[in-house]
DNA sequence: AAATTGGTTGAGAAAAACTCACCCTAAGAA
DNA sequence: TTCTTAGGGTGAGTTTTTCTCAACCAATTT
């Protein structure tokens, strides 16, 4: 006869988020970058959970999982459970004396275009806090503790959001390189530069342009837009500008775009918020 | 520039549950039984919160807690939350192969009510495993993982429920200690066995029967019911029996009721159980 | 055949959660 | 007053959970 009853334990709440994170994006990296860990935690916290249950959540297919039937009769309930704890948590950090603005943001976004609107954003707020989180995809801003993000997306995802610029694309170099550039034949012998996360984009434009591009044409890669973009005011390649990000470079004359056509990526450069924040991101956008 | 961006977390989930369960319990002491852990964990799991939001969600007074304006505020939105999860793991939990009940009654009610019946429950359904777990205080159906809780509780609890039997009690003893007594005044040379969880039960009877009970009256204490009990059938005293307890007893004539009086605690033997067993519960009530 | 995608594994490390023993305060009891 | 009780707070030390890392698969795709 036990002194201390042992509490019979629920299945552990991390377990459940992954669980959900992993039904509702449709595979385990996925979910691992959402929740911001390994691929690695979320395969243990399924595994914990149906050790749990004892039946399968997922079935193993050699591409990636796919949710069982009693996996995916479940999912909606959990979603909306955690729905819920996420607009709860948004209410509780309301709480926090200093209001605080959180801003996720592809890092080239960050650096190219939300840095020069920030001071302005400071100015207009001068009671918050704004801090911002360079981000390779957009967060979930019902789970996360962002409030806003600016990342290209396809605008007519079923989420809310403001579009700022539909995301064109086009070659832009130094003003020195230019002279040489008259058609798109004539980008072949330059270096392209390409940013790892676009890798694309010249490919898009080129068949836009109907620009076969030749094999052998010296591309050189970077992680960051930005050095591409550094790159290309030096003079060491055709860059493929994205409109939104380098204006103030063609403005000011760093950058020209020696060739005419443009071609649309059918994204957007688009600003999502929490409904607390919807206001402020209106009066925001009004000021572009 | 950091290759891996640091994904910013939110609150602790566990960190919440404890808040959620000290709010709406009004106590970390409360909180701490149901979430089965020391009442130490709650107070840390609190801080981590109000850490993280920067402003306190309790007021710490003298005689416990109070939640702050705030805290008050944000307590409903944890408590759907948290309901949400803990139907969604009920859910999970029926998809494992084998149907299980899992019975949380207070020791006594599972060593004298619902060991007899068990029997007939596992034969109505012989294809359920039943597990059956003693504790001092009725579980949360809607957060814990039992499915069926047989407490006394005051049957007009806003808690859906059947009410098995009204609480009675009265006192009892061995066949051979009985012609001794003719009145209540009768009792007080002998022993009065009394359980710690119910140690005010002989003053409910005492007051209903109009006996001032002496001081010097001798009491043995036991931490069972059941002890107790047992020693009652022995002849060491006099137990206060809760009727629906002693029943079997007394109609096997181990014990004896020398004294009419009966007193009510205001308190009712009460099944409850989850939506999902509510059929099962009715069938089973139908043949007591 | 080689590279790619997406998951799995087990060891070790890090972080979170918990317990324990003891302290504190206010309020009621003696 | 002084004692006792109820409820929390604290910090050290331990246990449990969670995570990462690096290597490993198995099916595709190139």
């Amino acid at each position: 006869m036990a002194v201390s009853p042992p509490r019979p334990k629920g299945p552990p709440l991390n377990a459940l988020r992954a669980f959900e994170a992993a039904a509702r994006l449709g595979g385990f990296s996925r979910a691992a970058e959402e929740l911001g860990v390994t691929p690695g935690a979320i395969t243990q916290h399924i595994k914990t959970l149906e050790d749990w249950v004892g039946a399968p959540l997922f079935e193993r297919r050699s591409q990636g999982v796919r949710l069982t039937l009693e996996g995916a009769r479940l999912r909606p309930a959990f979603t909306t459970a955690f729905d819920k704890m996420g607009a709860a948590v948004h209410a509780l950090k309301e709480l926090s004396r200093t209001p605080r603005v959180h801003i996720a943001a592809l890092p080239s976004v960050a650096q190219l275009w939300l840095s020069s609107r920030l001071p302005r954003l400071r100015a207009e707020h001068p009671q918050c806090q704004f801090s911002v989180t360079a981000l390779e995809q957009p967060p979930n801003l019902l789970r996360e503790v962002f409030d806003w993000s600016v990342f290209f997306e396809r605008s007519e995802s079923d989420l809310e959001g403001i579009v700022l610029e539909h995301d064109e694309i086009f070659p832009v170099c130094a003003p020195h390189v230019a002279p040489s550039i008259k058609t798109a034949h004539d980008l072949t012998p330059h270096t392209l530069l390409v940013d790892d996360t676009w890798s694309e984009d010249w490919d898009i434009w080129a068949k836009e342009a109907g620009w076969a591009r030749p094999t052998g044409v010296k591309t050189a890669r970077f992680s960051l837009y930005a050095l591409a973009l550094e790159e290309a005011r030096n003079g060491a390649g055709i860059l493929i500008g994205h409109a939104s990000l380098i204006r103030p470079d063609l403005e000011a004359g760093r950058l020209v775009a020696p060739l005419a056509m443009r071609a649309a990526t059918g994204l957007a450069l688009m600003l999502r918020t929490t409904p607390q924040f919807q206001a402020m991101a209106d009066s925001f956008v009004t000021f572009e």
